[in-house]
DNA sequence: GACAGAATACCTACCGATAGGTAGGCTGAA
DNA sequence: TTCAGCCTACCTATCGGTAGGTATTCTGTC
């Protein structure tokens, strides 16, 4: 196959769009505009536009697992893996446009459109980054790379909001900088002095 | 006045359904079957979808603006008011049926589905907050309740961007209790010790 | 290897529902 | 007698989705 397959066309532009303008601001017409493919053809593929989205969560989930247990497997320090989970979301607002939030995020945002499905994987992905954190925090009390108080999984909680939080305020007003500066800002307070 | 007016009406349960669902998944037949108005007779009031949207972050951040002001002049020391900050944002999630997000928030993530004027509004909120927050967090330094290190600014925006993102993921995961978590977790980590 | 049939991937043409918005009329209070 | 405040009736555009048709490709059988 020379070009990407039709299935993945779609499914690559639809999370494009939700990632700008969220699932009610993105229709069929929009993706069979940018695939250049009939609205009806994308039936063929996705019965729905929930099963699109489920679709897109499940692949969404699979490819962030995978980075996450890539900075895992990695050598690097605790604190050092927080920065490299950090960069994770400086990369989504820089890509393109920047303009793209996190998938999840903006399905956080619209739960309430979404059907059964597509909630518990929102749900999943929010659970697949407190797991991860909680990770790297307990590494982080070990290799004394950094400084937790209280319970680790709310700590844990906190840094996903934070960063999840960040996007949505740097994307809507201070931009890249300003979430860099989020970042940094949290990555150095959880940190033990340089 | 015995009951409220109209406009207030339709502005009140436009407000609540954005923060539920979202602008694009707000509709002026909602509005018109909750407010028991005719569709059309919303127009009579605002112009456009957009006019009705603007009105509401104008209130929004009045009324928003004037809780800062109140916690501000507070005679609490900087820490007591970054709790009472805290508790607004608990407010928001725990009011009605424990689904409401920030108004502010929301439009954030939909900031591509708005014209100039709200998007002026929401960059607004945000600049509003970090403002209030810059101010809490020096006199935190001042009166040794609060420990800040780097750019006040910055650390302001990582408070503001873990609140409205301990909204988001609270409202779609882990409900109140842990957004609870994650501020009382924030607010001690900027804490000197107890 | 030839060929029937099934499956795939797309198409045109449409559906009912709903979106935001407009035109113009009625009514009661100032 | 004006006019705010609401109404009925309607508009066009778009939404997600369906029905049914047509090439093309894959596959099992002889």
């Amino acid at each position: 196959m020379v070009s990407k397959d039709t299935r993945t066309n779609i499914m690559d532009v639809a999370q494009d769009l939700i990632q700008r303008r969220g699932v009610n601001g993105m229709s069929f017409q929009d993706i069979s505009d940018a695939v250049k493919i009939r609205k009806a053809s994308i039936h063929h593929h996705f019965a729905s536009k929930q099963d699109l989205v489920e679709a897109l969560l499940t692949r969404y989930r699979a490819e962030f697992g995978s980075l996450l247990t890539g900075i895992l497997a990695s050598r690097a320090k605790a604190r050092g893996k927080l920065q490299r989970y950090g960069e994770l979301f400086e990369g989504t607002l820089q890509a393109d446009n920047q303009d793209k939030s996190c998938l999840c995020g903006m399905l956080a945002a619209e739960v309430f459109s979404l059907d059964e499905g597509p909630v518990r994987s929102v749900k999943g992905f929010m659970q697949d980054n407190v797991t991860f954190l909680t990770k790297v925090l307990n590494e982080g009390k070990e290799d004394g790379s950094l400084v937790v108080r209280g319970r680790v999984e709310d700590v844990a909680s906190m840094v996903l909001a934070a960063f999840e939080g960040g996007l949505l305020v740097a994307r809507s007003d201070g931009g890249p900088d300003q979430l860099s500066a989020i970042i940094r800002n949290l990555v150095s307070l959880l940190a033990t002095k340089p």
